[in-house]
DNA sequence: CAACTGACTCACT
DNA sequence: TAGTGAGCCAGTT
């Protein structure tokens, strides 16, 4: 007993658990990296979640373009523009630079969406 | 089997 | 305030 993994709290490909928690960020909302790993079991895979995001398979299947970085601005020079359209689509405003404001879009985790308002600033 | 890469993040200078 | 470096994780070659 006791599989000493040292990584891989569950024998399900972290791919797997990325694309899950991906998919549970609702539309209007973002999320960074880290967030995304952090939900997929690994606070510190954020880079790897990128790769994910990069090699998906899915394409427009996955909601990849609510990932953004840490610092509210969107990666990748060719998807960026894209992913600002995208976002700008559901709600999310993005900047002329291309950056989020987290804390008014940053998912907090939780799927409950009552930003019917969203107008308290 | 081992090494390098990459859509990241944080800390220090 | 901005720029640079090192660290961490998974996938690809």
């Amino acid at each position: 007993m006791a599989p000493k993994r040292k990584t891989a709290p569950k024998p399900e490909p972290f791919r797997r658990r990325v694309e899950e928690a991906l998919l549970r960020v609702p539309a209007g909302r973002v999320v960074t990296y880290g967030q995304l790993a952090l939900l997929a079991g690994r606070p510190r895979a954020a880079r790897a979640v990128g790769m994910l995001m990069a090699q998906n398979p899915y394409g427009e299947l996955l909601p990849c373009h609510r990932v953004i970085a840490a610092s509210g601005r969107l990666s990748s020079r060719s998807f960026r523009v894209e992913q600002a359209r995208r976002l700008r689509e559901e709600g999310v405003e993005v900047s002329a630079d291309y950056r989020v404001d987290l804390s008014r879009y940053g998912w907090d985790g939780v799927s409950e969406e009552k930003e019917g308002e969203a107008g308290c600033e």
